[in-house]
DNA sequence: TTTTCGACTAATTTTATATATCGGTCGATT
DNA sequence: AATCGACCGATATATAAAATTAGTCGAAAA
């Protein structure tokens, strides 16, 4: 129920209502007519711009986790110190843990029950963290911080790691949604994991 | 079908049988009718034994769960190597996990989806555990391997990360059965978290 | 040409209902 | 002490009807 702006800001704009409503209902009680009374419009016009629902969803999704890849490639830079660059890492990635699990509204557990286009967008970015990982560690070693022999094996077991201590936090969530508690212990744990990981490669 | 010894010997083939009964079907679809006719006895007789369906299944789960903790406290003695154990403790909890998987055949992704018992049944074994470790990181103390200032906060740690490494494998397993490479991935990922944990609190 | 939308369809979800199965009890029997 | 047939109520399953919703299309507005 706005004045919208034209071609580039469209997008936006649309992305903005749609997450609106997916951080209302998640992503399986949010229709396309939610989001187009969001905005104003008719379903009819929203498919002029996304596809499908799934494409929709993707995009808002895709461009928080892109944020955040970018954000941790920014402070990737030649003698930057790498310890450091990975407890922003640890830090940033919690919050776009809040932020898709907020979007999701996953009943369950997780993954194993919500649709393949969903896992499939979360492997992928999943590469993509352990290369940003890799990259981070190949930084310590350039700068005499790390000693390692196989970046790449290092930087998934890390990512597996964080992303089993993200399951578990999920899994003893009370009352179906994260407390404040919650996020606070999961960010101890990850804390410690990354400190201990740093630990057994340092120099 | 076969000859039934009585009193003591009486509740070990019910388990058995149990045990068989629920690695077949799984915890929800199999009935007290399955297992009684595995016995060649009639349901009722069953509840003889047992007050409910979830009682049997609590016992089988215990004496595996039971059986563990025994056969890691066999070796937890003074003088003992407390790296060695750690290792041992690993590579049997990861068997654990296993045979608890295949009686469970939960659907989905956990316990999220389960019974409350079933929960209730983890969390108190997870206490025990966490105990466990602990007595092994005081022995590593004793014996001068490791330099800890809070033990049971490192073992709820350790523990919290392995459950999160078991619930990664669970989630990424092909086919909603664990493959021989599934809990061969797995069992690497324990080995360099305990290796890593290791790492962090020798002396 | 670009953007919007009402009206429509096919597929999915929800609801309602009937049916079957199963956990658990009880009284009788061995 | 141990067993079991017969039974009950609750839960799960199967089926069909009704309601939503994702996605399409052609026309109209900008």
């Amino acid at each position: 129920m706005e004045i919208i702006e034209k071609e580039e800001g469209k997008l936006e704009v649309i992305l903005k209502a749609a997450q609106k409503k997916f951080a209302e209902f998640g992503l399986a009680k949010t229709t396309m007519n939610d989001i187009a009374a969001e905005l104003g419009m008719g379903k009819a016009s929203l498919y002029y711009y996304f596809t499908c629902k799934e494409n929709l969803y993707e995009a808002v999704i895709r461009k928080e986790q892109d944020h955040f890849l970018q954000e941790i490639q920014k402070i990737i830079k030649p003698k930057a110190n790498a310890v450091s660059i990975l407890r922003v890492y640890s830090k940033k990635r919690l919050t776009l843990f809040e932020y898709c699990l907020n979007l999701a509204k996953l009943n369950g557990d997780g993954m194993a029950t919500c649709m393949p286009f969903v896992k499939k967008l979360y492997t992928e970015f999943n590469k993509k963290e352990v290369q940003l990982v890799e990259s981070i560690l190949r930084l310590g070693i350039q700068n005499g911080e790390f000693e390692i022999s196989n970046t790449n094996e290092q930087a998934e077991f890390i990512c597996t790691m964080m992303m089993g201590l993200r399951m578990v936090a999920k899994n003893r969530m009370t009352e179906s949604q994260m407390s404040k508690e919650d996020y606070k212990t999961l960010n101890n744990n990850m804390d410690k994991a990354i400190q201990m990981f740093i630990c057994s490669i340092l120099v």
